[in-house]
RNA sequence: UGGGGGAUCGUCUAGGGGCAAGACAACAGAUUUUGGAUCUGUGAACCCAGGUUCGAUUCCUGGUCCCCCAGCCA
């Protein structure tokens, strides 16, 4: 059922609704997700999916198809249908038997051009591609027609025919619909439905010497699978009155309704495929795969869940007007779904060794720790605790500033489900000033859960035991661009010129919890006090590699940051 | 200066002649053994000008601005 409450529908769903109301289309819905394999999926790809699977799903009897548009050989291969097939169904969607493709339909769609050119609607043109260009007029001007345009109905039969048998150069002829050539719609000024290509198809091998365009073969296939709303972007707008003219001609019984939206653009990254081709291309990042880009595989692997991405396309909404998403929307779903299912562990990305001189040498005590404060059923799990830990260097100043609750000489924390400590010593590098080394004293009073101590301090910090504690890598990833809106480049400015230089920053030497020990890839946690992280596909049982998904929202950055500007 | 679309808080999205709603972001507070989460609150918008009307963000007219189209790409 639709989540939306009744009144709130986005456009295209009240269309539907309305339609099953009317009975239109026999009472159904069938809608199409249609792909072309010539690259990988996006997010801006999501929104689609979740828009034509999820209508599908919520209405009572709903269908949806995954269908590649393979018309255009030259740029299509399996390797692209099969990483798509494994994006959408990791997104969560079940096209059951139905995935089809343009190419089953290839020798229906010859019969529609035979059909069309008896009828006198479709002609083959022998100008060349140049030619039809100079043909076709400008935006304020009518096109000419084309001196082929009156070729006979037989001679028309013949060439398509040799077209078809291999007998042509590619560019020496096309197939174009026979509308008029001063259409102020440039689209329906004879625009062309086939054309050669004398390239093995991925799916029909070399059976083929012509393939259609988009224009003709998609309102015929939506037809042949009986879609019944066509949902695309919004720049295919013109070409509606053609979608329609494809159909009417070709007199096919189903009847499906073109209805455009606006495709997803987000803060702080690109989405066009030539542009995400050429970071990859160009080395700025490594490939399609990279946890930096809106990739779905890029997504996947940086360790965002199917259910946060789905969750984000709710919150988006669909609508017409051209928009510009905050990443900080996708962000904010991550964490609203691992918050709810991520165990919690402790890990500190740049280790400051702390030794409490207190605290018996030699002995270790096991202290149990919540795997989730907000589910209880993922139980406890139990952490070792000895003299020497280590804690974030973040989380200790010699000179602290104000409103910084952590550790500080003469300073007191909270070791998360640990002890009280007290800072009474600090161990510099006698050369260069850096502190190496933190003295503590505990108090044994103060265990957590103890309910021994009435003492509050204001701040609690993660720890690890330093004897215990893994080591692993761990990926940080800033946004790809140092800019919101990378897309639109002010004049003589390259969009690589907006690249963010600190995208990613690989921390080594990282201490994180036992509770790690042999976690698989593509495993989540939340890493307390610090953000969502995903063992990397690059991580083996000898050194561990995580990618930080997302951090925790920082109140204190926002504090600290404040008050440095506060004192300019 | 052809044709097709679009314009509502910073962002995204609702609404539709009568109090402009939600989410994200921001800010403030409560709470907290994660400066997390949660809760409460605050600020924040109808592109402009006319017209119709008791009343227009909504309807009408005229502007302005933005996006898309001159592939044998999709």
């Amino acid at each position: 059922m639709a989540e939306h409450p009744p009144g709130s529908q986005d456009f295209i769903r009240a269309i539907v609704s309305r339609d099953l109301d009317a009975q239109k289309h026999g009472g159904v819905v069938h809608t199409r997700f249609p792909p072309e394999p010539n690259g990988y999926l996006h997010i801006g790809h999501a929104k689609s999916i979740c828009l034509n699977f999820g209508i599908a799903r919520e209405f009572a009897g709903g269908l949806c198809n995954l269908r590649f548009d393979d018309t255009n050989p030259t740029k299509e291969n399996m390797e692209y249908v099969e990483s798509i097939q494994e994006d959408v169904r990791w997104l969560g969607f079940d096209w059951e038997e139905r995935c089809f493709f343009a190419s089953d339909y290839f020798e229906q769609f010859s019969d529609y051009a035979v059909l069309l050119i008896k009828k006198g609607k479709a002609y083959v043109d022998s100008l060349s591609a140049d030619d039809i260009r100079c043909y076709r007029g400008t935006l304020t001007e009518p096109g000419r027609e084309s001196p082929y345009r009156t070729r006979s109905v037989e001679e028309n039969l013949h060439l398509f025919a040799k077209m078809r048998a291999g007998e042509c150069e590619e560019g020496a002829h096309a197939l174009r619909a026979r509308i008029d050539m001063a259409s102020p719609n440039i689209n329906m000024r004879d625009p062309t439905l086939y054309r050669i290509r004398r390239v093995p198809h991925h799916r029909t091998g070399t059976t083929w010497n012509i393939y259609p365009t988009y224009d003709f073969a998609h309102p015929l296939s939506d037809a042949l699978e009986g879609i019944t709303h066509s949902l695309c972007t919004l720049e295919f707008e013109d070409h509606r009155p053609l979608y329609e003219w494809v159909l009417n001609e070709c007199d096919v019984a189903c009847h499906s309704q073109q209805i455009e939206f606006a495709r997803l653009n987000l803060t702080y990254t690109v989405l066009s495929k030539r542009k995400l081709a050429g970071l990859i291309e160009e080395g700025h990042v490594s490939g399609w795969n990279d946890p930096r880009l809106p990739t779905l595989m890029g997504l996947r692997r940086r360790g965002y869940t199917p259910e946060a991405i789905r969750r984000f396309c709710e919150h988006i909404g669909v609508a017409k007007r051209e928009n510009v998403v905050d990443v900080a929307l996708l962000e904010h779903c991550v964490r609203e779904d691992l918050n709810a299912r991520a165990q919690r562990v402790m890990a500190v990305l740049r280790p400051l060794r702390v030794v409490l001189t207190n605290y018996p040498e030699g002995c270790v005590e096991e202290l149990t720790a919540v795997n989730n404060p907000e589910d209880p059923t993922m139980g406890t799990r139990t952490v070792p605790f000895s003299r020497v830990l280590y804690i974030e260097r973040d989380d200790f100043r010699e000179d602290p500033p104000k409103k910084y609750f952590r550790l500080a000489p003469g300073r007191e924390v909270r070791l998360r489900y640990a002890y009280i400590i007290e800072c009474v010593d600090v161990i510099k590098d006698e050369r260069t000033g850096e502190v190496v080394e933190v003295h503590c004293r505990y108090d044994p009073d103060t265990k957590s859960g103890s309910g021994r101590s009435a003492r509050k301090v204001k701040g609690t910090i993660h720890w690890v035991s330093a004897a215990h504690a893994l080591e692993a890598e761990i990926r940080l990833f800033g946004h790809l661009f140092s800019v919101p809106d990378p897309d639109h480049e002010k004049a003589g400015q390259d969009y690589r010129s907006l690249i963010n230089p600190n995208s990613l920053e690989s921390v080594r030497g990282c201490q994180v919890e036992r509770a790690l020990q042999g976690a698989g890839v593509g495993q989540r946690f939340q890493f307390e006090r610090q953000g969502y992280f995903c063992v990397d596909c690059d991580s083996t049982s000898q050194a561990l590699v995580l990618n930080r998904i997302v951090a925790l929202r920082d109140s204190w950055s926002k504090i600290e940051h404040g008050q440095t500007q506060d004192r300019r």
